[in-house]
DNA sequence: AACTGACTCAACCGCCGGTGA
DNA sequence: GTCACCGGCGGTTGAGTCAGT
């Protein structure tokens, strides 16, 4: 069927978004919650398509993202994921829940392809495989096949993860302070060690956008200055490229955000991205606790509470 | 100091699958 | 059973930034 587009192009503003339309987003997403984008631009005003709307708000306002300095695990962790699961990137993203599927696309197009084309095989393990990942299998599978292909999938990636995480642990021993209270995977990063927003996963957060919050976000990108638009326009940029300073300022479930009481009612719990993780745990802690719980365990089919389950309820 | 090429990443585009009428 | 709508995904693009000359 001849599909039309998903917006007409007439009256749609397209590029970069400002500070005030993402203050709009916010806002509508925080009262109304996420989903039925279609709705947005209409009872927001935005001059924007639905599309974009969802884009903006899953790659860049949702709470609990993590920007750029990927820490050698996550690197780790992609590459092979990307090995097994070949170029679905919302997958791999989800496991890593802190980091977007369009981040981690990037990051991999950019670094990590260079790198194991480049350098050889850099890792040893993404070389071969990662020229024909596993996902390059016929879109048509039956159900049944596809669910033996998942299980395939989901042992393969563990028996992969056990295998990074182990080499990683060698190389450098995670300290306690990451595996047990903060993120694992940023811990020991330069930027998120001292970026609060990258601490706490995003279920766990507890979103705290405040007009208080608001109008210091609006502050923070105005002091920025530079170019409108994508720069100060978007408060991880501003984040990653500062390091630390605002930060604190954009409390998109960061610092202020992990310092408020756990029982604060987000307005976010109906947060789409899902966290596979417990609250009080880091997601790859609990990847961790999956991957090294049952050495032997062919426990595909663990009660709830696996990040297996977990895992099979978001990511797939 | 100016220029140029490489790099990064936010955003767009088109396609696909699920779902409800 | 068919059709249309909607959300989601992966690939791609292009503006902005950075580093080297």
């Amino acid at each position: 069927m001849v599909r039309p587009p998903c917006c007409d192009k007439e009256g749609i503003k397209k590029g970069p978004w400002t500070p005030e339309e993402d203050l709009v987003l916010v806002s509508y997403i925080q009262e109304h919650g996420p989903g039925n984008w279609r709705a947005v631009p209409t009872r927001t005003g935005l001059m924007r398509c639905s599309k974009s709307c969802r884009l903006r708000w899953t790659n860049y306002l949702r709470p609990g993202i993590k920007r750029g300095n990927f820490t050698d695990q996550e690197e780790k962790l992609i590459v092979h994921l990307q090995a097994l699961l070949g170029n679905r990137w919302a997958a791999i993203a989800s496991y890593l829940p802190e980091r977007t599927d369009n981040d981690i696309k990037n990051y991999w197009n950019t670094h990590l392809r260079r790198k194991l084309q480049g350098g050889g095989e850099g890792e040893g393990e993404g070389g071969g495989a990662a020229s024909k990942p596993a996902a390059q299998r016929p879109a048509s599978s039956s159900k049944g096949q596809w669910e033996r292909r998942l299980q395939t999938d989901i042992g393969m990636a563990r028996r992969a993860l056990r295998e990074a995480l182990t080499s990683l642990d060698a190389v450098k021993p995670l300290p306690d302070a990451a595996v047990g209270a903060g993120s694992g995977a940023a811990a020991d990063s330069p930027a998120s060690s001292s970026s609060g927003a990258s601490q706490c996963s995003p279920s766990a957060a507890g979103y705290v956008l405040t007009t208080e919050n608001i109008s210091r976000m609006l502050d923070g990108w105005a002091r920025k200055g530079g170019r409108a638009g994508t720069g100060p326009a978007t408060p991880g940029a501003a984040e990653s490229a500062s390091g630390s300073s605002e930060a604190s300022e954009v409390s998109y479930g960061g610092t202020a955000a992990s310092a408020a009481p756990p029982a604060l009612p987000s307005p976010f719990d109906y947060e789409t991205k899902p966290s596979v993780a417990a609250p009080d745990q880091t997601p790859l802690s609990a990847i961790e606790s999956w991957l090294f719980a049952d050495v032997d365990g062919i426990d595909h089919h663990v009660q709830g509470g696996s990040f297996l389950d977990a895992a099979m309820d978001y990511a797939f």
